[in-house]
This record gives structure tokens, C-alpha cells and sequence, in this order.
DNA sequence: TCCCGTTTTGAGCGATCGCTCAAGGAGGAC
DNA sequence: GTCCTCCTTGAGCGATCGCTCAAAACGGGA
């Protein structure tokens, strides 16, 4: 093994770690010794190499939230409709429930709240995710007669935050989990049909929203 | 002091400090002790009243949710339209955080991935705002094109799970929550948007969304 | 070969964890 | 008064926490 890419494994180790040890243990549970176990590596090695142990899950948070959306990406960019992207998350969700990876950036933002050192890590990997989101969103709305009217940016966080907290319900309530995103689903078909409107009442739905504000309330 | 009511203070004591100790220190950090504390007794008085730490904070985790639903009862039912549901949930939020409640529900969530005991309790509580929220969705959408399209008690999970994922969100980016929720509102003008239409583009909207199939995707 | 800087190790520090326990009030029944 | 039951207390158990440290192991340059 060469010699400056001992220190560099063992990092990776310990973030692969984390995560793992979140995932099994929650963030009450992700001590520096049930991460350095999960690590396969000496417990003292977390201070060395990060500090201290919300250092570690920092680092770990940001890894999380890259590795997940380059997992996603390819699939997430070729959405061209809101129903598609419905269709996306929960597919997505399934495949990461599947693959264990479920609720770690969920159990980061619960520990972020009385944590200092790991709101800015968290908040980071959800910028990631609504970033990715907005994108789409962009592309999708343009035309529409929504465009314009929703906040592109603003939507992606309400869509990256409603998804935390429906994989924290889904570990309470599985079912009643599977019901909300069956009606977001269903709600998606709305805002489909309105692309879909003959061009007069199109029209009609785009000057009513106009009329509306189109600021909400 | 009354004999039987000497317990019973007590552990309404403890409840109030279970809430309280949650949301200054975390799940992580709402120990017997600190618990105690906050309600100004001895930490052993835990194990006799409730019978362990968890079992405390799953009863303390009940009566915060109902507690926190009858505080806001009267105005949610009082919810006429789409948009009006979206204000006042932007207003509670601003109210509960004031009083600094905020976040109780999403901290035992969390907590209850890893700690199988609270999840009953968490998915109750879930559960009790889920209700409140499909009453008023059931009320409000009846007479529109969306009556029959979305089912109501996945839509009330879907806004419930949403709600939690914001609040964690707006403890490590209150910027982008706020973006989030206003956008969240914009998206509640378009449904609004429908109601206001003229009756034969609302006809239209109805049409598509049933040839659309209704079911999503 | 010896040296030196990096990495790893296991022991251990003080603090806190959930929980138990023996001992002692504080009413109410008699 | 004497019980009896419920409630409360402070000490303390073993385990785990974040973190430190001296010493060993290792690999490359001289």
C-alpha cells in the first residue's frame, strides 16, 4: 500500500462507517466507537483523522447527499413531466429503502437541530438535492401556465423537505406513508391535466391565476 | 395535598419536562436526568411512574400532540378554502415556534426509527393531525374537480409528513423554508385557481383530470 | 542501516447513561 | 396511637460516552 493513501482509506472507511452506523443506530447511536467498529478500524482513529465526532458525521452528511444524487441523477434528469417526477421519488425511495440508505439525512437534521456543527452539512446536502430538483422543475414548468407563477427554487426545497419527512414517517407508518405519496401522485395528475387543457380553458386557468395573485394566500 | 393527586402531579410534571428537555437538548439529549430536571424532580421518579426513559418520552410524545392540536382546533376548522389551510399553517408554525414547540414531534421521529417503542406513539400522534387535516380536506374539496381525485386521508399524511420535514428543515435553513412554504402557497393558489373558474373550463379540468385516470402517474 | 514523520493502537480519563434499591416521609383506615 | 400503602429520595451499579495519550508499527529518504 502506498504511503499517502493509507490515511485516505481509512477516511473513507470511517465516512462509509458513519453512514452505516447511522442507518442502524440513529444519531443516538452513532458513536465514535459503534462507527469506528462499523469502520473496522481503531475508535481513536475518528479524532485523528476528523476532530471529533460531528466532524465525522459532517463529512459524512455531505458524502451521504453527493453519493445519493449521483446514485439518481441520470434518471432524475430525463423527468419531463410532474407526473414523472412523482413516479422518480418513489422509485427512488424504494431503491434506497431496498439498499439501507433510508432516513440518514432525516436522522442528520433531527441531530442538526441541537447540534450546531451539523446544521451546515445538512443543509448542504439538502441545497444538493433542491438544486438537482429545481432544475427539473425549470425545465418542466416552463410553458405551463404554472411558469411564472410557482417559485422554481422554493418549490425543490418544499419537495426535498417533504421527502425527509416522509421517510421519517415511513418508518412509523409504512401504510399511511404509502397513502401520501400515492395522493401527491395523484395531486401530480392534476397539475398534468392542466398541461393537458384544450388551449381555451387554458387560457381560462392561466388569466384566473393571474387574476388570483399568483403570490398564494 | 390531596393523596391520590400527589402521583398525578408528578408525572404531569414529568411530562412537561420531557417536552421541554426535547426541544432544548434533542432526542439524544432528553435523558432521565436532564428530563427531571426540567420538571423539578428526582430523576428516579422516571422509572417509577413510566417504567423507562423511552415509555416516558412515548406519553410525553401524545399529549404534545394533543395538546398542540387543541391549541390550534378551533381556527383549523374554521378553514373554508385550499389557500386559507396553507395560511394557517404558516401561522401555527410562527406561533409554535414563538412558544418554542417546535420541532417536538419531528425530534421523537427520529428517535423513533432506532428506538421501536416511540414509534407507536410518534405514528399516534402523526396520526391525530392527520385527521384534524382530513376533516378540513374533505370539507374543502367537496364540490370541486378534485372531489374524487385525491383521496383525502393520504393527502392529510402527505401534509402532515411535509409539515414535520419543514420544521426540521427550518432549524438548519429558515431561509429556504420560508421559500418553501411560500411556494408551497403559490402551488395552493393554482388549486384555488380551479375552484374560480368559469364553469365550462371547469368542466374542462374535470374531464381531463378523469381521463387522466385520477389514480396518478 | 538508521532516522523521521505519519498512522495506528489499546488503555484509560472523567462524565453521563439507564436503571435499581434500601430507606424514609406523608396521608388515610382503624 | 399503629399499621398500610403510595410516593419520594440519594446513593450507587455497570455500561457507555467523547476524547486524550504514550507507545508501537509502518514506510520512505539518507
Amino acid at each position: 500500500m502506498a504511503r499517502d493513501a493509507k490515511g485516505r482509506e481509512t477516511r473513507e472507511k470511517l465516512l462509509d462507517g458513519a453512514l452505516r452506523a447511522l442507518v442502524e443506530h440513529g444519531i443516538a447511536g452513532a458513536s465514535a466507537r459503534t462507527v469506528a467498529a462499523a469502520a473496522g478500524v481503531n475508535q481513536a482513529l475518528v479524532f485523528y483523522h476528523f476532530g471529533s465526532v460531528d466532524d465525522l458525521l459532517a463529512a459524512a452528511c455531505r458524502r451521504g447527499a453527493e453519493q445519493r444524487v449521483a446514485r439518481h441523477r441520470d434518471r432524475l434528469r430525463a423527468v419531463t413531466r410532474l407526473t414523472d417526477l412523482l413516479a422518480f421519488g418513489r422509485a427512488m425511495h424504494a431503491e434506497e429503502r431496498e439498499a439501507g440508505h433510508v432516513a440518514v439525512l432525516a436522522q442528520l437534521l433531527a441531530g442538526a437541530q441541537t447540534h450546531p456543527r451539523l446544521a451546515p452539512a445538512t443543509a448542504a446536502g439538502l441545497d444538493l438535492w433542491a438544486e438537482e430538483i429545481e432544475a427539473v422543475l425549470r425545465r418542466v414548468l416552463a410553458g405551463t401556465p404554472l411558469d411564472g407563477v410557482t417559485d422554481p427554487a422554493g418549490l425543490a426545497r418544499a419537495v426535498a423537505a417533504s421527502f425527509v419527512g416522509l421517510e421519517l414517517y415511513e418508518g412509523v407508518d409504512p401504510d399511511g406513508a404509502d397513502a401520501a405519496l400515492t395522493a401527491l401522485e395523484q395531486l401530480g395528475a392534476l397539475l398534468a391535466a392542466v398541461e393537458e387543457l384544450n388551449p381555451m380553458a387554458r387560457k381560462a386557468v392561466a388569466h384566473t391565476l393571474r387574476r388570483s395573485g399568483g403570490r398564494g394566500r
